[in-house]
DNA sequence: TCCCGATGTGCAAGCGCTTACAGTTCGGAG
DNA sequence: CTCCGAACTGTAAGCGCTTGCACATCGGGA
């Protein structure tokens, strides 16, 4: 009695059917059209299942119907604050659609070989964030031949429904609040990868702030790294001493506070000697003391909106992909 | 065109077979079992699928192999640092075995009527957190009659494979640690909620350091409320200046966090005024300064164990249910 | 030369479900 | 009392795939 092939002998529908005296059909329409049938035979019916314990099997219903009412959702990497919140809102969108929301940190990609990506043909629609301007990956994406929505990145032109993020808004925000005390010269971006859109805008937003004000920075006033606390700890301690006096705008929360810990080691004191602002706005902003400064994303509602998207594509392949942006904000604290 | 139920014309084995010039069975055997086909029909069907863009359909498949190379696993919140290396390490090793994981916060719960819920079908087994002792999540989990194994529980009595953590050695650990250069008597647990399973090992393990040096822990040594910084925060600000010379352990860094934030803005001096241990870990924990001491958990690993056991279940129902459990420890830092 | 096993391929029977379509029942209008 | 449509229910044809079995082919040993 082991070895997985051993056909299982799982309850089927017409099992049901026969002890509740009906025909296969009549059970069915029992579970998918309740109306077209007395209410009677429905408990019956009803009955039958319950005793039985059946539950139908889901490749077989799936093979007909076409839909599995299983949606996924894929992050560049699941891990990290950063995304808690945007699954928060797309796992409760989900449900309230009468769908089930799995995410996933790996891109369906080679899906042609790879035996497991195969499992993405049981879902019904996807909701990709995709974190790098790569050809390939949208190439990839297009072969999936399945419903998609985009978030961070407009794939319209792609054919894919989009929801992005307007980093400018609050980028501008957060330099303009730097640049009110301290002067443009002593004003920094510190970035994460180069090649990440968010990246590159909201540097853009930071570079525009200077120029309204007249200034133009100069090439080290401008970094880009990663994403990460060490590499927000390792900028800073190169700066060393003359990180005194400045205000940086950090490419979000963990370089933020990298830079932080690392003036801690230093003895510069935070926002008194050194000012900081982050971006994303996760939830340890409010942990650490001094409070972080952050510009914040509405993570949640971008969540919801995806599945929505998604959810309303399914019903209507043809219609023209559609765009909706949502805005950032600053989030002013203590350490700015 | 429009409108979800137009059944898909979706490329077929059959066109494909037509288009190779072989039977439906031989391209069957090209993809699933190479070995059985001519190398030289083999190459005729794989261009045919590729010009013709072929993709199996899963349903059909998955209604004859009985299996979706898919498995789920379900924490109570996947947002969170804390789950983020156990999201981790089960999705490498998932891959390695050639399975998809998709994680999902929501509990299988009501799965006979809610229709989402129905998606559980499609999976191949099922990787549960069950942080409460309640009864009624068992007696789901066996409705859902498929292979399950726990983690953080131990639910081998129920028949599912378990992966448990040994809170005990490392709160042991943390709680000599603090005993060490803080008298008994100043010494609390502040744990999160009571009935959760882990709280109350390592209260235990607290209490038991405690009796081992000959005190007994008064009523107020031991303290429960929520897994959360704000908890941290509020039961801090509750003791205020008898806060100094203490030394907690606190049920996870969240509430760690908490009350140092509150020891902040009380100027209470840490590690000098009041030492802090949390427990989990998080990457957090050396992003703060004064770094903060944590008890680790092995969460990479024990993802990655509860994938495998999940795997080896599958080709074996009939196993008796195993168990194993890994260790934590005292990783002592600065605010100790 | 004949026979036989090994090897490769095709045939066809389902897997468990949905859903036209046809058949049945029944109450009330004619 | 007959007839008709509305309202249910059953019949059966697949959905696209896998796989046991039968059949064909072929080379080598007797």
């Amino acid at each position: 009695m082991r070895g997985r092939p051993e056909r299982n002998k799982q309850v089927s529908i017409e099992q049901v059917a026969r002890r509740a005296g009906v025909s296969t059909a009549t059970v069915s329409r029992v579970l998918n059209s309740p109306s077209k049938v007395t209410a009677n035979t429905a408990e019956r019916v009803h009955e039958a299942i319950s005793e039985l314990r059946y539950r139908p099997n889901m490749f077989a219903k799936g093979l007909m119907t076409r839909q599995s009412k299983v949606i996924a959702l894929v992050l560049p990497d699941i891990h990290g604050e950063f995304y808690s919140e945007l699954l928060r809102g797309a796992d409760e969108a989900a449900d309230e659609l009468g769908y089930h929301l799995l995410a996933s940190s790996r891109m369906p990609f080679d899906v042609s070989d790879r035996p497991a990506a195969a499992g993405f043909g049981l879902l019904d629609g996807l909701i990709v964030m995709v974190p790098t301007t790569s050809q390939d990956q949208l190439v990839l994406l297009g072969d999936l031949n399945m419903p998609i929505v985009a978030i961070d990145r407009d794939l319209t032109d792609h054919g894919f429904d989009s929801v992005l993020i307007d980093n400018s808004v609050g980028a501008g925000q957060a330099a303009d609040h730097l640049l009110a005390a301290t002067p443009p010269e002593r004003c920094v971006y510190v970035g994460g990868d180069q090649e990440n859109v968010d990246s590159m805008e909201r540097s853009e937003a930071f570079r525009a702030a200077l120029r309204r004000r007249g200034a133009e920075p100069a090439p080290d006033q401008i970094v880009f790294g990663r994403y990460t606390a060490s590499y927000g700890e390792r900028w800073a301690k190169e700066q060393g001493e003359s990180l005194r006096g400045r205000a940086v705008l950090a490419g979000n929360d963990e370089i933020a506070l990298g830079i932080i810990a690392a003036a801690g080691e230093l003895g510069i004191m935070i926002p008194e000697e050194l000012r900081v602002i982050g971006f994303d706005n996760i939830r340890l902003a409010t942990l650490i003391r001094p409070k972080l400064s952050s510009v914040g994303i509405p993570l949640k509602t971008i969540g919801d909106q995806a599945v929505r998207m998604l959810i309303e594509r399914l019903d209507d392949t043809e219609a023209a992909p559609r765009r909706v942006e949502f805005p950032t904000d600053l989030i002013a604290r203590e350490t700015s």
